[in-house]
DNA sequence: CTTGGTGCAAAAGATTTGCACCCCC
DNA sequence: GGGGGTGCAAATCTTTTGCACCAAG
């Protein structure tokens, strides 16, 4: 955790950006809740608990930064708000997701299983791929699995 | 064009709702503007051309019908707002989306790349898919080639 | 009549912005 | 002392809702 925080604070520096407190209470909610995809109103009243005084504006602008740098990715799952996901260390993917149409859970997928696709783009429509986003709408494993015992 | 309207007529009546004029005249700005991503501002403005009387709010009820009876796909590029897409007729999957991260143009995909992507995330994650949402993130033909003249 | 659909204006959310202040090099 | 960063409140923007009214069966 503290390895991956320095990690942060180099790429802010290598901006000229500064990890300030409030940025820095920001990246450890994020840490934290790693699996979660929050979204901005999440994060500010987690970032609160520890750091009552912080503003929603700075979660704002916090997020905004860290998705410039590419560390964050904001996502759209399609309700109302942005959420924000933690981009793997040295991936250089957004990761895929998988969300349940019946209970609204949302599990990662991490494994690149598109590389054959990018390669068919890049060749039949000429589009130089940089990055891709990838969601499944279906029904979960325990959702599945709860529709056969209430039958 | 007439047959498709009379298509999302009977896919209306199907569900007890009718193709009032202002439902008609958004779905023939849909129809006219198919492959241009159009958020329901846009399409307010073109409806409006033509039918003057409607109002946003219709416009609105009328897209989050078309949506919920899957005759328009709702997407996000993580712009501010929502754009709507008609699905082609009898497809059964949101088609696919390559969008330029120099010049902004949205290109489509109409053909499934990802039937073997879903059959691993089916037998691996036991996830049943239902949908799903690809989009790619990169350089288009027209940009490379511009780049390469500038070189 | 009664129900679904509409237009308008107001409301509700999410996000951004203006501004005074503050901390650090 | 100047610039980046912050908190607060106001502003903005998209989308939704309440309500009175209208049209068709």
């Amino acid at each position: 955790m503290e390895h991956r925080i320095e990690h942060i604070k180099k790429q802010l520096h290598a901006h000229s950006y500064k990890l300030t407190p409030q940025r820095e209470a920001t990246v450890r909610v994020l840490l934290e809740r790693e699996e979660d995809h929050l979204s901005a109103e999440d994060v500010y009243l987690l970032v609160k608990e520890k750091s009552p005084e912080i503003g929603l504006a700075t979660v704002y602008r916090t997020l905004e930064l860290l998705s410039e740098l590419k560390i964050l990715d904001k996502i759209n799952f399609g309700d109302g708000v942005s959420r924000y996901d933690l981009r793997k260390e040295g991936a250089k993917h957004f990761h895929h997701h998988l969300v349940c149409i019946e209970c609204g859970s949302v599990e990662e997928i991490v494994n690149d299983l598109l590389e054959d696709v990018e390669k068919i783009v890049q060749n039949d429509w000429g589009f130089e791929v940089k990055d891709h986003r990838l969601t499944f709408h279906g029904i979960c494993k325990q959702c599945q699995e709860a529709t056969v015992k209430a039958t």
